[in-house]
DNA sequence: CAATACATACCATACGGTCGGTATATGTCA
DNA sequence: TGACATATACCGACCGTATGGTATGTATTG
């Protein structure tokens, strides 16, 4: 771990460690609830180190949801969901796989950014927006998969691919809601149980057995 | 607006006031980030009355969830949607109604419980419950008259109406993330649609033209 | 007279943010 | 090569304010 250098000045350790503090306790206790100082404990750097990175708390909150399209997108694309080679089975495996990762405590699953957007949309407009493009950035990858499934498969349903798209999204941030007022990552898996069936319906596959 | 009573200890009007002033500034602000001075002013109480009716800041979390619960299932008791006389027909309404509502600005529409459920699920077990009792005791409505509709239609998917009823839930909720989100009303509706295109699937119905 | 429903003044602290300082790395010019 | 200027990355003390909460007083009601 050198030093950082003006050639490649992302290279400082408090930035990321920050960065990191925020996705896991904003996950945890919300944008508001999370104070300066506590992100600097849980990075283990000063205030100083705080608002050299970061202009204010909104800004790193910015930071944070960037942070998080970055290193989800990394995360979604190297996944095997991608591997068949058939569309719609890439979109039933994502819906499976988003299943998948529901696993331990909810803050390690849920959605730093979802949460944030929820909290922060009317009082810091450019949080909401990070959110947003971190939200539909993502739903943008889906997107391809759905439109070649669909015209593979012949389907002349009144619904787009984005649609559909969102969709998704909602049906997993909605679970996510659910999971943490029913305080069990099972309400989230279950709604990804109605979206498969959904989907399969749509495209007149029969029903598989589920896990 | 007489004096409150002994008799009648619900009548202090700073109390509703403050409940009504937690629903709507909380749905726009969060819970964390509203403080009680402002729940105050928009009430226009003192903080005397404030620590009079609700002993603590997570005391009014509580007691606005509960409030929302009340109040909420008021409404959808009262609503039209209950007058078909097939089941099927009734849950197809709820959907439509719940996308109807969906008007104005974001803090009108939103779900109290819903946001503040998503930001203080863990620090604040208290809130979370009261967020979940009136999550799901709204489910609990719907879940009724799902269940006559599969057994009136002779449906035998593998699924509970429990279950579904959880799920219409968790897209509801989903949509209000992503509205927020792109800052638009539409992205919830456009879920219900999905969501109305699945219960028809469900039951095996033809599919309406989608205003 | 006792209980309720407030009002007002006050308090300790936690908060976001600022400021002056220091250590290290890099470019450059004699 | 080395001295110097400059920029970066970070430290830690400090500041003004906003915050949740309290203590005391008072008008009204049964």
């Amino acid at each position: 771990m050198s030093r950082p250098t003006i050639q490649s000045p992302e290279r400082g350790g408090a930035r990321i460690r920050l960065l990191e503090a925020a996705r896991d306790i904003i996950r945890a206790k919300g944008f508001a609830a999370t104070s300066v100082d506590d992100l600097c404990k849980a990075a283990a750097v000063t205030k100083g180190a705080f608002f050299h990175n970061f202009g204010s708390k909104d800004a790193l909150g910015v930071a944070a949801a960037e942070f998080w399209a970055e290193t989800t997108s990394g995360f979604f694309a190297a996944a095997p969901y991608h591997d068949p080679a058939d569309a719609l089975e890439r979109v039933l495996a994502y819906v499976a796989f988003r299943k998948a990762i529901i696993a331990g405590d909810l803050p390690e699953f849920t959605c730093l950014v979802g949460t944030m957007a929820q909290e922060v949309y009317s009082s810091s407009p450019d949080i909401r927006d990070a959110c947003g493009r971190s939200i539909f950035g993502h739903t943008a990858t889906l997107e391809a998969d759905i439109e070649t499934a669909r015209r593979d498969h012949g389907i002349t349903g009144n619904w787009t691919a984005e649609s559909l798209a969102r969709h998704t999204q909602a049906v997993i941030q909605g679970g996510f809601v659910l999971a943490k007022a029913g305080n069990s990552p099972d309400l989230a898996r279950e709604s990804l149980d109605h979206l498969d069936r959904y989907i399969r319906h749509l495209f007149h596959v029969t029903e598989e057995d589920e896990t």
